[in-house]
DNA sequence: ATGATAAGCTACAGAAATGTAGCTAATACT
DNA sequence: AGTATTAGCTACATTTCTGTAGCTTATCAT
C-alpha cells in the first residue's frame, strides 16, 4: 500500500513504531527526568489522548519502546583469534550503545530518579543479564581453552574493556576501531598476561 | 517568638551556604533536568524571591554552588611506592566523587541537556583541567623516574583506573579499598609491565 | 456497503513552576 | 539609637503538563 498519499491517519503498528521512535529520541534529548506525554506526543505528531489510551505515563511508553527494540547482540567467539574477537566484542558494544535504544538505556541508567521502577525492568528485558558481558563472553571462551590462565580472569579484568569504552562514551568521544584496538592491546591483553612485559616482581 | 537562639533569620554567608547545600542535594536527588527554583527554595527553606534576587535560573545557582565547593584534591606521589600511591590516588577519586559536589558533577555530566552551558563552566572552574588526572599524575611521576618504560603510559593506560572506578560507581557499588587494590594489581600494573606475566608474544 | 475499531481533535479543571512586584520586619553597620 | 540592607511573605498573571471526557472521522474487516 502507498505509504502516503491516500492514508491520512496512522494506525496500529505504524503509529506504534512512530511513538516508540519518538520516546527514544525524546529521552535522549531531554533525559528521563523531563520526559512528558506532551513531549512524546508532540514529537510523534499524535495527541496526548492517544497515548493515554495505551499507557499510563511517559515511563510506561519508554519501557514499551525498549521492550520492542532489538536486543543486544551477543559476541560469538571464533576459533583462534582472541585479539580480534575482543575488538569485535567492543565494536558490538559501541554499536549498540550508539543506537537509539542504547542511548535511551544510558539516559535511564544515569538518571537519579529512574532507579527503582525502570532499572529493574531494564535488566529483566533489554539486557537479559547480558549487561557488560561483551568481552567477558570472549575471555571466558579462550580461558576455558587454555589460551591464558583462567585465574587471571577476575571481575576487574572482565570489566576493563567495557569500563574504558564507557569512559570514552561519557567523555563524548565514541571510540574508533583504532581506539578499541589500543584498549585491547594496552589494557586487556596485558592483564591476562599476553602483553608488553618487561619485569616480573 | 524565637524558639531557640536569638536569630530567626539567616543572612549573607549563612543563607548562601544553606542554598548551596540545597542545590547540590537537589541535583543529586532529581537530576539537572528537574532542577527548579521552587525545589531549591523549598529545600533551603527560603522563598523563591530570595533566589531570584541573586540568580537568574536553577543552573546559575548550581554553578555558583560548585564554584564555592572545595576543589578536587590532587594526588601527591611519595618516594618509592607506586602501588600505594596509585591506590591512594583512586581513594582520592572515590572520596571526591561521593562528596556532594562530586555527586552533583556526576549528575551534570551525565545529563543530556546540560552539555553546552554547564559542562564548559565545569571544566574551567571545578576541574581546572584536573578531570581524570588522579592516577596519571602518579604514573607520570614514576615513569619519569624510570620505574617503568614511559612509552607504556598511553592515553588508554592513563584511564584504566578512573574508568574502572567510574564503572563501579555507575553500577551503584562504590569500590572498597580492597577493590581499588585489585584494580591497581590486576589492571594498571600489568599494563605498565609490572604484573602477572606468563608469555611475551 | 456497513459497522466496529481506533485515531484525531477540542475542551477543561487542576497542579506546578515561572518571573515580577510590593510590603514587612529582622539583622548589621555606624 | 538610627538607618540601610536584605530576608521573609503574599499575591498574581503565565506557562506547561496532567488526566479525563466527548465528539468526529479515517481505516479495517466482513
Amino acid at each position: 500500500m502507498g505509504e502516503h498519499g491516500g492514508r491520512t491517519r496512522r494506525r496500529g503498528g505504524e503509529l506504534l513504531a512512530a511513538i516508540h521512535a519518538a520516546v527514544l529520541e525524546e529521552v535522549v534529548e531531554v533525559g528521563v527526568g523531563r520526559l512528558t506525554m506532551e513531549g512524546i506526543g508532540r514529537r510523534a505528531a499524535t495527541p496526548r489522548t492517544t497515548l493515554y489510551r495505551r499507557w499510563s505515563d511517559p515511563i510506561d511508553v519508554l519501557l514499551d519502546a525498549l521492550y520492542h527494540s532489538h536486543p543486544v547482540e551477543e559476541p560469538t567467539p571464533g576459533a583462534d583469534d582472541l585479539r580480534g574477537d575482543l575488538i569485535r566484542a567492543l565494536q558490538l558494544m559501541v554499536t549498540w550503545t550508539l543506537s537509539p535504544a542504547g542511548r535511551a538505556v544510558a539516559a535511564i541508567l544515569t538518571d537519579p530518579k529512574g532507579a527503582p521502577k525502570v532499572s529493574e525492568a531494564l535488566f529483566e528485558r533489554v539486557f537479559a543479564n547480558k549487561g557488560g558481558t561483551f568481552t567477558s563472553t570472549v575471555l571466558r571462551h579462550y580461558a576455558e581453552r587454555g589460551h591464558f590462565p583462567a585465574d587471571l580472569l577476575t571481575p576487574v579484568v572482565a570489566d576493563i574493556g567495557e569500563a574504558l569504552v564507557t569512559k570514552r562514551l561519557l567523555d563524548g568521544a565514541p571510540p574508533t576501531d583504532a581506539d578499541l584496538a589500543d584498549i585491547v592491546d594496552q589494557a586487556i591483553l596485558p592483564a591476562i598476561g599476553l602483553g608488553p612485559c618487561r619485569a616480573t616482581p
